[in-house]
DNA sequence: AATCATGTAACTTTTAATGTTACGTGATTC
DNA sequence: GAATCACGTAACATTAAAAGTTACATGATT
């Protein structure tokens, strides 16, 4: 399939929307995801049921933080978006007859699943808010003040 | 893109060759691993540049282990493969200038790579030795000695 | 009533593994 | 030494799931 890029993106927008006063319409998401509403509006839509974001319609409508930062976990978000297959890599015929492919597909798996642990345990841990600190400081060791304006990057509103 | 398989394949076809006097080929594999020959050929082929397996032309030739299955560890057949992406996750813009999508590409890659570690940690401590004692567990919880035939299976040769 | 913005469905595009076909090359057998 | 066997490899079709795209319905604001 092709790569899934919906945590990383779902992350950036999130420290976007967390930037802003009003809400972000899912045009002007998709500008600064270099993308298009309509996957914006699909990709967000598991974050809003989870209670993640707030969607807003009507003028002056569009997407907003639900709660704040340090109340979202990184593992929240990949729930929200519905836990997305993690490994390009797999077994194929889970209930095979054969002995020696069951060997071999759990041995697969046994790693996998610890791979997946790992990540998950990762994303547990880690919040929102670690990645604002983290931008911050990606700002700072560019001489800018956290006043300076935030969105300097290569999306084009 | 589709789900990559050839991990485990090749373990399942590894377990069978060592389970054989005569070389094995590509056809009678391919019956065992449901697919065709010409995948085996091609799955197979880094394994016989890396040493692990031998594969010889002509009347009589076919596919053979080059080394005890003590000697052979997953982690070196995964990199035999080409060390194929892992993950059907992954970040799109990594050389972004936008700060807050390096800050959410920085964390997602953190934890695929401590994922990562895991999984190559944990092929590395495996080897085929390990898979082949697991085969013959799951054939004495059938109640059948080592001596029956190995190869019952959904595969049709 | 007009406009804005989300909600959603339907369809196309993309990408890499897998499946398939075909043919070249080297080794064995008679 | 000719036929056959089996690998080596290229070229192309198929597949699957995310992403891109288009279109339109629904609800909120002015």
């Amino acid at each position: 399939m092709r790569q899934d890029n919906r945590l990383p993106r779902v992350l950036h927008a999130l420290l976007h929307l967390s930037d802003m006063k009003d809400p972000a319409t899912s045009e002007q998401l998709a500008g600064m995801l270099n993308t298009n509403a309509a996957v914006v509006r699909r990709t967000m839509a598991g974050l809003r049921d989870q209670g993640i974001l707030i969607s807003i319609k009507g003028h002056g409508g569009g997407w907003q933080l639900a709660r704040p930062l340090e109340k979202i976990t990184l593992a929240e978000i990949y729930e929200a978006l519905g836990a997305p297959t993690l490994f390009a890599l797999g077994c194929n015929n889970e209930n095979s007859q054969c002995l020696m492919e069951k060997a071999a597909n759990a041995a697969t798996a046994r790693a996998l699943q610890k791979a997946s642990e790992t990540f998950i345990g990762i994303l547990s841990s880690v919040t929102m808010a670690d990645l604002a600190v983290d931008f911050e400081k990606r700002l700072a060791e560019l001489g800018l003040s956290p006043d300076d304006p935030h969105h300097s990057g290569d999306h084009h509103h």
